[in-house]
DNA sequence: GCGGGAAGTTACAGACCAGTCACACCCACG
DNA sequence: CGTGGGTGTGACTGGTCTGTAACTTCCCGC
């Protein structure tokens, strides 16, 4: 962890271990000097390419929304909407298997609390808005009843998924959201004409 | 908010004054100082009753838990099973549209991150279990052809609420919650005998 | 009224933190 | 060669935090 790529630029490796960082020990948990070490280099150097601590936090999560946004492309890849929608369900799955702490993006939403004029704050709240609202636009294609209810009952469970691994962990009612939100889907619409899960 | 009620004892105030503050600032974004000061005592009464900030906030988390539990009694009088699922949305209802913070327990266990040793971690997960594994007992009672995967839908739907009403604030997803509980609920048993909701 | 335990007061130790400054260095490009 | 921009270094300010210690004061039951 001393140093995520020893010949990218500085601004690149801080921004890295700090995403990793925040996400290991939470936006409040770990310092600037401490992330500078891990980046290899110093703290200075963090100051002049993030203005302040939480100009980086928010640096950091507009990164972390543009990965999310990239994975968009392998779900549209999957077929028409019916398959999208259970794509998007399986990737959800994998993450929620493979990482432990939740979406960088909500949690840092808990840590900053009623810091309403926080820089990280709109990013949050437009990358959340527009992750349902993707989600809503498939279920629409998809013939849903009430697609805006069916991607209401999907986003609030996928939130949920991950809040309840930090709370209860990995075998609790996170293990079971990919049947749950199956089921929910297969409410809605019905079975999908070529089956996208194994 | 100087002090809870004057004529109660130091313990009682300080236990009332951290929950409060906790909840408004994050168990890292407040100290024990600010804490014994507005519940109208000092530091070392604080710590003469509990042995550091850790254990005070664990003893919030109990306190709460508790707090909710009572809830129960509640739901329990609304009628039959079926009715007691609609009473449980209507009460996680209320309480999304009063609250402005999420769950005190669920956010704790995200400003908690990698610290798996601390005392509230227990107090968390004992607690979320209870909740879904109660709400899972109703759910058989109701008749539902799947009560497990039910509950896991009810609860992660709520916890989901919970948590994106921090992050993209009470006019998202969160506040389509019951709309998208009962037809969860609708689709998995059918409608109530007696309405129980207006 | 008086004794004892609970509560208040003040000060302190030791650690951590964000952010700034002056200065030295190094390397690529002209 | 040399110069300038990006980078490294260490010290520093001023603040916050948890937790402890020694001492005083208050109040309730007897």
């Amino acid at each position: 962890m001393d140093e995520i790529c020893a010949k990218s630029k500085p601004r690149d490796r801080i921004l890295d271990t700090a995403t990793e960082l925040f996400r290991r020990h939470g936006i409040r948990g770990i310092g600037v000097d401490a992330i500078a070490e891990a980046a290899g280099t110093n703290k200075m150097t963090l100051y002049r390419h993030f203005g302040s601590k939480d100009e980086l936090i928010a640096e950091c999560l507009r990164h972390q929304a543009e990965k999310f946004d990239r994975k968009w492309t392998a779900i549209e890849a999957a077929g028409d909407a019916r398959a999208q929608l259970s794509a998007w369900i399986r990737l959800a799955g994998d993450y929620l298997e493979r990482e432990k702490r939740g979406c960088d993006l909500a949690n840092t939403a808990v840590e900053l609390h009623e810091d309403d004029d926080h820089p990280a704050r709109a990013v949050i709240e437009a990358f959340k808005i527009a992750q349902r609202d993707r989600l809503a636009v498939v279920c629409r294609a998809a013939g849903a009843d009430d697609a805006e209810l069916l991607a209401d009952t999907l986003y609030l469970m996928l939130e949920g998924a991950r809040v309840s691994r930090q709370s209860i962990g990995p075998e609790g009612p996170c293990s079971r959201f990919v049947k749950a939100a199956e089921a929910a889907v297969r409410s809605a619409i019905g079975e999908p004409r070529q089956v996208a899960a194994t």
